[in-house]
DNA sequence: GTTGCAACATACTCCGTAGTATGCGAATCC
DNA sequence: GGATTCGCATACTACGGAGTATGTTGCAAC
């Protein structure tokens, strides 16, 4: 019963400065290959084992900063969707008719997958997991909290959805919430089929951002 | 060694006929029942016994079928594939401009997700496991038949796409495969957030399908 | 310079689960 | 009507992998 609780206390505060740096930069490495894991392996295929390897590292590293493999797996879900939310509050804050704003988000939005591939294939993972009825009651308050800021995350979409179509720059007969989950749809997609082509450069992933978001506003009638 | 093979046998043929009927309803149940296990809890996350137990029976029905759990989960994934080629290939085949017949593909496609949720949703899960490089040589060669008719199908769209393009219902200037993909993901995402309401009529579903299609096709633009 | 703790590594335990070997009643064949 | 095969159930094995208990080393503080 020993309270080394380093555990989970460094995740809650997240941004607490450079918290003596080196520290840090342990937990975000084993992130990183968590991440990758997670993603070509899934969850369950993914052994603690198989993250310690890829670390060039024991289980014992890893135990020692998180309690279990599904707290390793929510904060890297939870870093992801922090990512996202970053990315695109910051779009949404900038001002413009409601339609300029949803396509800023939606850009940054698909910049934001591309630049981290790895994370948010995994936050694609938790979503899908979503339902997965047995866990833990600790686990499940963790999933919980991760499912509500997808909703909220959700949310600033459809608010500047409607905003769009008070403004007039959106067209009034869509139902909301169904457009909003196809325009997510088709970015969240891109965890599964895409992958940095070696050599790309930020630029042409730009491009890539804009023209799928292009798309999904201006749809494809000629 | 006992080459008791009716194992792999059936699935090949797959459509020779009422296949004794009896025989096929229990392969069927079967893989009923695996399906919404896989959706539910993944497929690391079933195990047999699970299945087996929603069945009322044992792991010897479901071994007596199918090789392994792989196997199993292959088998709903061409089943889930099955079902979505038929309806999108029969809607590709009437005629039309190609932005139509796009049109139908796609809301046959939304409509077939809506309908077989629990297979589409393995169908989902499969391709997300595409690079899952550690499985057997033979379990590998499966998996690869079916990303070649996942690919076959992307194929559908975008040939689809590329005629709307040259009678000019479809855009100019839209990069193809990257239209398409985004496209399909705002479909297949329904594999993660739809689930029937109980009571909702097939005309329900069928408006919902309309809805989403129409705005892939038509953007948001107000 | 020794006490203490952080940051791991090593060496286990223990249980769930995939797969197998075998049993067994009922239908089918000859 | 005996033999054989089908369609499962039962009983077992074997192993991988999550979690734990316990070292070990280095740095920091005093």
């Amino acid at each position: 019963m020993a309270k080394n609780d380093m555990h989970r206390e460094w995740a809650l505060k997240t941004r607490g400065q450079e918290e003596s740096g080196a520290l840090v930069e342990s937990v975000v490495e084993i992130l990183d290959c968590a991440a990758l894991c997670f993603t070509e392996m899934g969850f369950q295929g993914t052994s603690i084992d198989d993250v310690a390897r890829r670390l060039g590292a024991t289980k014992g590293r890893i135990y020692h900063y998180f309690r279990s493999k599904t707290d390793l797996f929510f904060e890297v879900h939870r870093e992801g969707m922090r990512r996202l939310m970053d990315a695109v509050g910051e779009a949404k804050a900038a001002g413009g008719t409601g339609r300029e704003t949803l396509t800023r988000m939606l850009e940054a939005h698909a910049l934001t997958m591309m630049q981290n591939i790895a994370y948010e294939a995994v936050v694609v993972q938790g979503v899908h997991m979503h339902r997965l009825g047995a866990t833990t009651p600790e686990q499940r308050i963790s999933l919980d909290e991760l499912m509500d800021i997808r909703h909220k995350f959700e949310l600033l979409f459809v608010e500047t959805f409607r905003q769009g179509q008070a403004d007039g720059s959106i067209r009034q007969d869509a139902d909301v919430s169904l457009a909003v989950k196809g325009m997510l749809g088709a970015v969240n997609w891109m965890a599964i089929w895409y992958r940095p082509r070696s050599g790309e450069s930020p630029e042409q992933q730009r491009a890539m951002a804009r023209r799928i978001t292009e798309l999904q506003i201006g749809g494809i009638a000629g």
